[in-house]
DNA sequence: CTGAAAGCGCTTACAG
DNA sequence: CTGAAAGCGCTTACAG
């Protein structure tokens, strides 16, 4: 202790010093080896039963907590992952994270969130951070730039509801193609035939995906079409000012598709200064199932989305490819929740 | 390299051998300590700025990235802390998170997150987590209980609207009782008398000021009341429970005050579902001014509760602290956010 | 201006 | 069944 805890603590007083494993030897009477061994639990059949409560009882005494940092270096691994999303405080993302988290506290390893700063643009280096002894990486939503910085690090990446063959070691997705399959089918069975897609303005697979799949449904029917509108930013405002010059074009669309809740909030924004009803006079859709879909009247008919579930299925798979799995790609269902936003287009 | 390598290896091949400070030594043809001294720019003065430049050349081209593990165990000191939040999931705490990691990154200091599972109730010990290599705490909204926990890891803790004398080193609050006051004064003001209050179900004191502000402002106008319903569950559906109970009784209160957006949205539905109109048959207020505020109809008048500057002063206040600063209260200012939710009461 | 050495706290192969 | 020792990669006081 020549310096180091010296230099640690002239700062101030503030930090305490925790008691180590070698305090708690002292205590119980043992070696520092035996403290480590019966307390990773490997202590059967080479530690005796009486000792090994010894130890325990020693370390309950002392509130003895391990120095992660030393078992991080001493092991090589950080039981540690990094699960970066576009933007955190939006509900979907925490969603997605919350479920990661989850998935990694059953296998003891912790998370460290690292949310893109530029929304869902591209995110600058995360593992500069001070926190980036990393094992393994979890990323959702990334626009396709974004891949290349993740990649970087050298780490182990599963990607989330993103282009299945962008690299990664696995792939969890939700059924994206299957709910925007949902959307349309719903729709036309209902009568529609004049769509709007209100479409994000992020170029990454999940968005390529919805305006590719509702072009190819819609195309199927006779007389069906969809006019694309400008994109929108993924918000209310962008989803108000996208609908309202949709709908403000000649042949008006009775069907609003929108990529996200938030556009399709916006959409009923700008159809109720239109003073047009909705569902009566134009349908809107969206997608994702936030809360506020149901915040909202009508409420909104969507594509639920299942966040949580997704971040612990990328979890898992992040933890199965660092145990040596090769893992492909997983496809998560989905469901479309119908409410009041929808209803056949006005005769 | 006995064992420690090779042990950590022998579970797959993931583990990426990054380039230690020894390798760039050699290859810059200099010392390890001179590398150090370069990397963490304390070499002005004593090594030349050829051999500097050599260095970071040489770290360039490994790409090397110090390892935080062995840094952190030299120091002593993780440069990391750790967020604390009722729900990751709810707008609000996101804000805070986001305020708290720019902060934190402004220091070079990494934040983990730790979202209570159960709520706004009791967390379970965070320290056991995996990523417990932690420098202080920074905890938001917490219920009275939690706290005991909190302070229980012996770290340095920062408490965000919260009790100011609750045994924190340092307390950030958003000035809560001038946002109820700008509330009640607001509505008085329009004219309203009968107010019922939608109180949160949660024992905190962001609550508990919120309940005795507005008490004591409805108090003193003569004539005027507030019943307080049946405490909510903080979401869309326990504020319309809760509001429907309170619009059903006898005198009808003409607003109803609710402690969170998502009870005001609830309400919003209550109030509709009974056949009334907001603003003209009862008044509506919020409090956080979530997007979910201006996403309804109508828009919901509530208070502006600074998120990320909560998070980001919480955060530079622990940094002080871990200075060895003393550091009491910081009241944050807030504003009254006058939307469509609220107007005289009806004659 | 530069390098050799010690040590942070832990875990494990090895020797008893 | 148990302990002494080495070493993970870094930083810094110290000796040159």
């Amino acid at each position: 202790m020549s310096d180091g805890r010296a230099a640690g603590q002239r700062p101030g007083e503030w930090i305490p010093s925790r008691p180590t494993s070698r305090d708690v030897a002292e205590r119980a009477g043992v070696s520092q080896a035996t403290v480590s061994l019966v307390l990773r639990d490997r202590w059967a059949g080479r530690v005796s039963p009486a000792r090994a409560e010894a130890v325990r009882a020693a370390a309950r005494e002392l509130g003895y907590r391990p120095n992660l940092a030393a078992r991080t270096l001493r092991l090589g691994r950080a039981r540690t992952a990094l699960v970066v999303v576009p933007a955190l405080t939006n509900e979907f993302f925490a969603r997605v994270h919350a479920g990661a988290a989850r998935a990694a506290a059953a296998d003891d390893v912790g998370v460290v969130l690292y949310p893109s700063p530029e929304g869902v643009g591209t995110a600058p280096d995360p593992f500069t951070s001070a926190s980036a002894t990393l094992d393994g990486v979890v990323a959702s939503s990334m626009a396709t730039e974004a891949l290349a910085v993740l990649s970087e690090g050298g780490l182990p990446l599963v990607m989330l509801d993103s282009e299945p063959d962008g690299g990664a070691a696995a792939t969890v997705n939700p059924d994206i193609a299957a709910g925007m399959r949902l959307v349309a089918g719903h729709l036309l069975r209902l009568g529609h035939r004049r769509f709007a897609h209100i479409a994000a303005d992020v170029d990454s697979w999940t968005f390529r995906v919805r305006a590719g799949v509702l072009a190819e449904e819609v195309a199927a029917v006779p007389g069906a079409e969809v006019v694309v509108t400008e994109r929108a930013s993924i918000d209310v405002r962008g989803g108000l000012l996208a609908a309202s010059r949709a709908l403000a074009g000649p042949a008006r669309p009775t069907a609003l598709v929108c990529d996200d809740d938030l556009l399709a909030v916006g959409a009923l924004k700008a159809a109720r200064r239109r003073g047009l009803r909705v569902p009566d006079d134009v349908s809107v859709t969206g997608f994702d199932d936030l809360t506020m879909a149901t915040a909202v009247e009508p409420e909104l008919t969507t594509v639920r989305l299942p966040g949580e579930e997704l971040g612990a299925a990328g979890m898992r798979a992040l933890l199965a490819v660092l145990r040596g799995e090769v893992l492909g790609t997983t496809v998560l269902p989905v469901e479309l929740r119908q409410r009041g936003s929808t209803a056949p287009p006005a005769p």
